[in-house]
DNA sequence: GAGTGGTCTAGACCACCTC
DNA sequence: AGGTGGTCTAGACCACTCG
């Protein structure tokens, strides 16, 4: 019939604008620079203001966008790598630990913590509170589980973050025989979003990490990375930027 | 004045939704039920569609469900392990290797693959494309860049799955002294979503991994696992599931 | 062809930030 | 107060799967 070729793909608009606007950012924009309102972008590109966020929304989820309400879209530097894991095991709390201890209490864990920790899951833990700064930007948010068996003894007059580095300090003298590790992703709860300066339900990385001495669990850590600035490395080696882009700075 | 307190929190719609699904999700699911349909649910949550799916993406997003357009939405069975790395490191292709080959060319590689192979940018590599299938479900979706010099005189007559292979065995006759790897969040292009049964811009982990010899890079590999199915285990001991429900299998 | 999830529209109002 | 991104609505049509 008439119908010459009608163009093979039906890419959805959302898709396309994303794949334009990307190299868009990669010729004519520079980091730290702030984009046209949502509402302008969308009349520009004929399209409607939902359409043009599913593209942003993507970016953004690639680390190529940073959002925030009330302010604006800017374009975001490539993402920082972040150390989680070294050849050098030590115990969470070591000597050159990246963390920041910020409160204490003794609960009972949920269920997934205390099976993985192998205890009964009524039995009560310190729970630390802690988080990680890097490069001046809140990346990570921690939730450390150490059962009191392997902390027994300790000053109940001490509070927040002065207990948590007590527990941590106990945990010091005990022998690390091994490590497991579990990244998946996973939505920002809302106490960690405010950690992390997010909104509630942002994407993050979650790294379960079990530390064992004597071959059972001595500590279990569930720390939630920022996932739209943050690059995991487990390195061997010293770590080299894979993205070599420049830094330049924000204004 | 007359305002009494009136609730501190409004809290987003879709959020609330997803809390509320979530519980009903524990309670009053099992694995692999279909859900009623995106209509049924909105209206019966009296708020639009576009808001009841704002909540199923984020559910989604956690691998609490599966939606299948034509089809419907699913209760996801909990994510699946799948290891990254072990203690003991191997070459790709290696005897215990996950990974099946499905072909390979020789190219140009993207820039940011010839950083981290610090070769020359128009150097050209042998581009190996392998999947990884667990629990009979594509998982995984791998580039294998491996620079000619590493694997220098191959038969150029092979072509395929059998030249990937010629690549791989050249591999293991080299010294492996180092790995470095990187996790971070990415969406799935178009042949990574295809080959993981996505949609384009499915959520993604992406893993670089680089293998050094006399160290320096020999290979560098690039690998998708599907977000929403996937744990990545990083093991020191035998992995014990730590999302430990059952798994009844779907119909 | 009927039913599903996926895309898209054109509006409205809200929460937050900055001036 | 004015501008930004975030939420929400009530529709429409499309692409896909399956009986």
């Amino acid at each position: 019939m008439g119908t010459t070729q009608l163009e093979a793909a039906p890419e959805p608009k959302y898709w396309h604008l994303k794949t334009v606007l990307s190299e868009a950012l990669d010729s004519e924009f520079t980091v730290g620079e702030i984009l046209p309102n949502e509402r302008d972008l969308a009349a520009r590109f004929g399209v409607a203001r939902a359409t043009l966020r599913q593209a942003l929304e993507q970016l953004e989820l690639e680390g190529r966008l940073q959002r925030r309400r009330g302010v604006g879209t800017t374009v975001a530097p490539p993402r920082m790598g972040v150390a989680v894991a070294s050849n050098a095991r030590d115990w969470p709390g070591g000597s050159d630990d990246a963390w920041q201890a910020v409160d204490a209490t003794v609960e009972s864990p949920p269920s997934a913590v205390a099976a993985a920790l192998e205890t009964a899951p009524d039995t009560e833990v310190h729970v630390l509170r802690r988080t990680r700064v890097s490069n001046g930007q809140p990346v990570a948010a921690e939730l450390l589980y150490v059962p009191s068996a392997a902390a027994p003894d300790l000053p109940t007059t001490d509070t927040g973050a002065a207990r948590a580095r007590a527990v941590l300090r106990e945990l010091q003298s005990l022998g690390l025989d091994g490590e497991d590790r579990a990244v998946e992703l996973g939505s920002a709860r809302a106490d960690d979003a405010k950690e992390l300066d997010r909104l509630p339900g942002a994407p993050v990385l979650v790294v379960t990490t079990r530390y064992f001495t004597h071959g059972t669990p001595a500590a279990v850590s569930v720390a939630t990375y920022r996932a739209d600035t943050c690059r995991l490395t487990f390195g061997d080696t010293a770590s080299v930027e894979i993205h070599d882009a420049p830094h330049p700075k924000a204004s």
